[in-house]
DNA sequence: AACGTGACGAGGA
DNA sequence: ATCCTCGCCACGT
């Protein structure tokens, strides 16, 4: 599977937009959740693309370090950071404890929420 | 069409 | 901890 259009950014969105407040997700975790395995870079395109009117939660996409991602020359790095401050995200020498922080969908979230309605991840469609 | 790039990540030295 | 290499793949040149 690979992603080619704006349709297939919309499930990297929605799996982003699922991330609760005061919890944070890597890159390459938000790409698995979203049936795309090892698609990190993907993921970060998809955040960079995402319209502001959609309101995504995107300061919680942290990189597998529990670092920003985004370069310190960028006001965004800031934002990002502040909003995280507002939910309570400590951050330790520059980094996000992930083992504390990270977001953990429970099995009931991964089967009946949002997520599991994709169009192209039902029952009858998985024919790998 | 070919090529370099990157808000990434895992693994090895 | 730091540096490199490679996998990944849509995008802009």
């Amino acid at each position: 599977m690979s992603a080619n259009s704006k349709q297939d950014y919309q499930r990297i969105w929605n799996t982003i937009a699922a991330i609760p407040s005061g919890r944070v997700a890597s890159y390459g975790q938000i790409g698995e959740l979203a049936g795309y395995a090892r698609g990190a870079r993907l993921v970060a395109r998809a955040l960079r693309y995402a319209p502001i009117e959609m309101n995504l939660p995107w300061h919680r996409v942290l990189n597998a370090q529990g670092k920003i991602a985004i370069p310190a020359t960028s006001p965004s790095h800031q934002e990002q950071a502040r909003r995280l401050a507002g939910e309570d995200v400590t951050f330790i020498s520059g980094r996000v404890d992930m083992s504390q922080f990270r977001w953990q969908p429970d099995l009931d979230e991964l089967m009946w929420g949002p997520l599991a309605f994709d169009t192209d991840r039902s029952i009858e469609a998985s024919d790998e």
